[in-house]
DNA sequence: CTTGCCTGCTAATACCTATTAGTCCTTGAC
DNA sequence: GTCAAGGACTAATAGGTATTAGCAGGCAAG
């Protein structure tokens, strides 16, 4: 259990001095300082003998950067309830990771303050990583204010609002998206249109996609917040379009229950991924979150702010799934 | 942009020294260090009016430990192409680590050598953690020596045999679970039994299942190395244990397209959950690891190392999974 | 012999916090 | 008036690395 191997020890070893260690380790020979081919040779073999490492810590202090990248999720990092909606990102920032060689710091260790993980408290390590990837439906905007304002490298995965200045985010094409349905559903004679979700009073992703819905669906369009049934056939909608995948096929369910055919009589569409798992063999009809390379680029688009350059904005095409759910509208 | 806060910072804006700004903050006013209540209110007021948070790597150049827990696996992290194995594991790692309050560091940045990464190369990372997790199916003995011999803190999720002294762990009964199932099967009637899989010469957790068979089987049991039907039937064995799930799916499905049904002409019982994905709707019979409390488990023997106390051997049972592919053996 | 330049290195410092030894001041006891 | 006993701090240091300014010695040109 003997003390970790320093630069200090090597210099002792072979009678340099730490710096001269520092040098031949980091290969800085070239430009303005010369470290001669033997000593650098008897350097490199004391390293070689000891199994020298250099000690990150150190580094980073006098670097100020370590090659780590934060993530933050306002859930648990490996969701267990969620049915794996997390998973995509995270393997997408993984492998961009591993690609520019930089580890990840998942921060574990954030207080769940009211059911939600805080950025900012007593003992906020943030500042351990370059940077950060934020992930999560709905982001604090106090906190990215303050992200902002301190000039914290981060990116979010999802479009976010200005907060005190534009946020950098990675995000999916919601609106175009959506509306791209909502044009397909009225392709097929559909007059009536009914959205289920929060909508503008949800977080920007569902801000986004109620902004296509409505966009596109003009007058034929309507919001009910909460999947009801029977509000649903209130409005004599043929088609109905839900932000959450588990509420179509809840809907759908209840609707085959009261003798509707789905979609003859009844259509559905689903503006994503299943965030919660929802068990069924019902292959709704929709769209599909880029989520993996929205993970990959927000890493890119960190990087990129790591190298002084400006944080971007970036909107990723969702692809559009066929599925069995939407059909001509009943006559 | 501006730069980052500092004690110096607080120490003069409130006329006090660095030192008095740390006394503050880590509450150190009892004992023999005491501050004035108004010193430590201008102090803790100057703290809030910034934003003040101590620098981690500051901290852990000071005191030696920055309640950052190290996760190195031979594959990706989050894994994609293994059916998800390793995720229960991390769900359990990171459920304990919030808990304890510590984050959570992804050795992402190892390079991959050989197809798998590498715990030592020119720039190990590992002090950057207080203790780490190991994961994978196989560890390289060496590294395990030499982690060992450095005094790393660390802890094995899964049984490793020595490695020039005991290696910490938290392990799954697998020879325990894999006997149970044997003696099932031969209370069964069963007379001939085969093991398919590496057996002895996998790694731990492989070689642990054939030591459980043929430990409970004797003379009854063989092995064969490949998942091959033609060589399984020449044994004229009534019941087939697969080492890997995948496998058994393979091999039931074959056996089914020649006519053979599935438990009762021939058994097969899966050692374990899938490593690799097997979309089936076949449930076979077998049992359960722990993945979750192993996870979970493997972070509270690491806290304790961390806390001075001796490397712990832990090893938790599997729990038994009736499942579909196990009858009575044939007359 | 001076000047200047080049080579090969080192001393010093910065990075940020935690801890310990010690200093200065006030107050109370004798 | 002296001494002791706290109280309230601060100075100094450690911890490991990267960087920069600068120094000693040798050599060539003038």
């Amino acid at each position: 259990m003997s003390r970790r191997v320093t630069q200090q020890d090597i210099a002792r070893m072979t009678g340099v001095s730490q710096a001269t260690v520092s040098l031949v380790l980091n290969g800085r020979a070239e430009g303005d300082v010369r470290i001669a081919p033997e000593t650098r040779e008897r350097v490199l073999e004391a390293i070689r003998s000891t199994g020298y490492v250099a000690d990150p810590i150190g580094r980073r202090l006098a670097a100020r950067h370590n090659q780590i990248l934060g993530v933050f999720t306002y859930e648990s990092v490996f969701p267990a309830g969620m049915g794996d909606f997390y998973h995509p990102f995270l393997v997408g920032i993984e492998e961009c990771a591993e690609r520019i060689g930089c580890d990840l710091l998942l921060f574990t260790s954030a207080p769940v303050i009211d059911g939600r993980r805080r950025i900012f408290h007593q003992d906020n390590r943030l500042r351990l990583a370059d940077g950060c990837v934020l992930l999560g439906q709905w982001l604090d905007p106090a906190e990215l204010t303050r992200l902002l304002a301190e000039g914290q490298p981060f990116v979010s995965v999802g479009r976010r609002d200005d907060a005190g200045g534009p946020v950098p985010y990675v995000g999916a094409d919601y609106p175009g998206a959506t509306a791209a349905q909502v044009r397909a559903a009225i392709e097929l004679g559909h007059q009536r249109l009914v959205y289920v979700g929060e909508g503008p009073d949800g977080p920007e992703s569902h801000a986004d996609r109620w902004r296509g819905f409505s966009a596109a669906a003009g007058p034929h369009g309507s919001r009910l917040a909460a999947p009801d049934l029977d509000a649903i056939l209130v409005t004599d909608s043929t088609c109905v379009f839900v932000e959450e995948y588990a509420d179509g096929v809840a809907l759908a369910a209840q609707a085959a229950e009261r003798g509707l055919r789905v979609p003859e009589d009844l259509s559905f569409v689903a503006l994503g991924d299943p965030t919660r798992s929802a068990p069924t063999d019902l292959d709704l009809t929709g769209f599909r979150i880029p989520r993996r390379e929205m993970g990959w680029q927000a890493v890119e688009v960190l990087a990129a702010i790591l190298e002084g350059q400006p944080g971007e904005q970036r909107i990723l095409p969702c692809e559009p799934v066929a599925g069995s759910t939407l059909a001509v509208a009943r006559a």
